[in-house]
DNA sequence: TGACATGTCCAAAGCGGTTTGGGAATGATT
DNA sequence: AATCATTCCCAAACCGCTTTGGACATGTCA
């Protein structure tokens, strides 16, 4: 059943039907609830490629996901954050289109997508400093959010973030008050901005607690489970082990353990753990008490909220950027405690 | 720069750019390259809204992503097996639309894809057992491929798999032959297809060897690092314990490991464990020997070829169901070892 | 040489909606 | 009673492609 369709069994314009359906004002309301019940009862939908064509607009948001950064690893956060920002899609009547690109398609992909219109918007994920991205869509005219900062790209550009580095700092801190000095980082790749500013905010804590730093004690990679525990079974065979760990995300924490364990101490005792927990909806910090101590921020929600965001700009274009901090939540969970008196 | 634009700036018909570009016979090949090259040096892009209005095909595949089922999980295998699909809609000049429903919402994405005309095809997701799904979508004619199978739906449908009862009934004959006995199963919910699966091979093979099948040691729900603990510290308490846990997924085992060494005990060498692994590429198992025996099957391959089957089969509409069956291997890690002798 | 096939192109009619620009009642105003 | 505004509806244009149904020129064959 398509408008015209419709249109004939009520004995009305497709004109008038279209108006009735979409709320315009110059329909009689007696007719409206007519079409209204009409439509209803017909099951009809409107053909969503007519409706792109003559509105000149998509009613969808493009999401590129790179698989070729190194290793064709999928960001295990995508997931979530999808999660999210497709709940806030459906809510609102929008579509989100998926594009899985590798290094040397990913501008081609967003040219594409402006080109060809099938996007109204395009979020950004995982943000490197400076990212040429942001440089890009600005150029093409493509609206976007971006998932993150990019330090050193030309501001301004809407984005959502986690204050990273106050997160690290204060984590840093609450291991430095229980007495640690040796406090190893296990990072992600530093050319993502995130892990930037977390090692800014390690810094700052122990520079502040005039604790010198050991680049032999920070590590940074792709944050996979074998990287947390190589880097973590590397960091207890220095001389000088560190007591305690500083790390970018619950996967890597998971190897960080396994590290610990292997070498005969015990977390939460012998050595302590804080994490960055992103809040996977598979992957919960414990029940009741958390496993990790871990400064904590839903990717989640992130989603949700870039999704509000990114809308609300294709819908008003010309605004200014808007952006959006989250402060991420410290919380104490079992893999801390004080540091071992040296003996 | 549009098709009629583009075809005044080279003096001829949009008809005849047209069939140029898409490559019609009609059309002197002289011509051909002259439009050829004209719409290479503008950046010429047919407007995708406008191809699909007038071709009646989407081109496009959606994916509805269920966040209800319990507990709002998102179920971390997704993001590898769609970089997957994705990577084959990329090559084929597919879109990937995704869309997020909880319970009350599905059957009406279903049908909306169909009534709006968004999409080409589907993907199912996860089924369960006689998966009304299947029926919904054979009812509304939408073409579609289950990635997995319905135990007790109506044949003949178009699946992709892996063989489930095979890979665990040779991995649990594989701990029998080490000398276990009491094998614990740690399996996903028994509503979905893949478990029932795997818990019948694993059935099978303790009726094989006449070992007597307990109930106490049969667990199933969310598959999360905190149920795979939980599980396996009930298991330990049990009076006569397991020496084997036979495992779902590398995130339960995860937790699995967990409890076996919060109970001061060995994995390897006290207690055997041998895992599902769906190769996600954050969360791979080791690196040159793999850290736990596993079951072994690449969901992102899953997801390459099932978006085939299913551009394949839209293509070929009224073609017969096809399907695919994977066989997991069997991969020998540290996490396994003979059963302990009773002390 | 006329009939017919072939090669090459174009005008126009779609796809299924939205939106512009009236037009016919009806009611209000002078 | 004539004028004007308002209400409610419709015909037709339009979005940017594809596809149908010729048109014309040229070549081929009997």
């Amino acid at each position: 059943m398509n408008l015209k369709e419709l249109a004939q069994t009520l004995g009305l314009s497709p004109t008038t039907v279209s108006r009735a359906l979409n709320g315009y004002p110059e329909v009689n309301e007696e007719t409206r609830e007519r079409v209204q019940a009409a439509a209803k009862r017909h099951h009809y939908q409107p053909n969503a490629r007519a409706i792109r064509l003559a509105t000149g607009r998509a009613l969808a948001i493009g999401h590129v996901i790179n698989v070729a950064t190194k290793h064709e690893i999928v960001n295990p956060i995508f997931a979530d954050f999808i999660a999210g920002a497709g709940e806030t899609y459906t809510r609102m009547g929008y579509e989100l289109v998926l594009t899985v690109v590798n290094d040397a398609e990913e501008a081609r992909a967003y040219r594409s997508f402006k080109a060809r219109g099938t996007v109204d918007g395009v979020i950004v994920h995982a943000p490197r400093a400076a990212d040429p991205r942001i440089e890009l869509l600005n150029e093409i005219g493509l609206p976007f959010v971006v998932h993150g900062r990019a330090t050193g790209a030309p501001e301004p550009y809407s984005w959502i973030d986690v204050n990273n580095r106050r997160a690290f700092r204060r984590a840093a801190e609450f291991l430095l008050d229980l007495g640690h000095r040796r406090i190893a980082l296990v990072n992600g790749f530093e050319f993502m901005d995130f892990a930037i500013r977390r090692r800014s905010g390690y810094e700052q804590a122990l520079e502040g607690r005039g604790v010198p730093i050991d680049p032999a004690l920070m590590f940074s990679d792709e944050m996979t489970e074998t990287f947390g525990y190589r880097a973590a079974h590397a960091a207890l065979a220095n001389p000088d082990p560190p007591t305690a760990f500083l790390v970018s995300s619950m996967i890597i924490a998971i190897g960080v353990r396994r590290a610990i364990q292997d070498a005969g101490l015990r977390m939460g005792r012998d050595v302590s753990v804080i994490t960055h927990d992103d809040d996977l909806s598979y992957l919960k910090n414990g029940e009741d008490v958390p496993i990790f101590t871990a400064t904590r921020s839903s990717v989640r929600e992130a989603g949700r909220q870039a999704a509000e965001m990114l809308i609300d700009i294709v819908r008003n274009p010309g605004a200014a950027p808007r952006n959006r901090m989250f402060e991420a939540e410290l919380m104490v969970g079992l893999s801390t405690g004080p540091a071992p008196s040296k003996g």
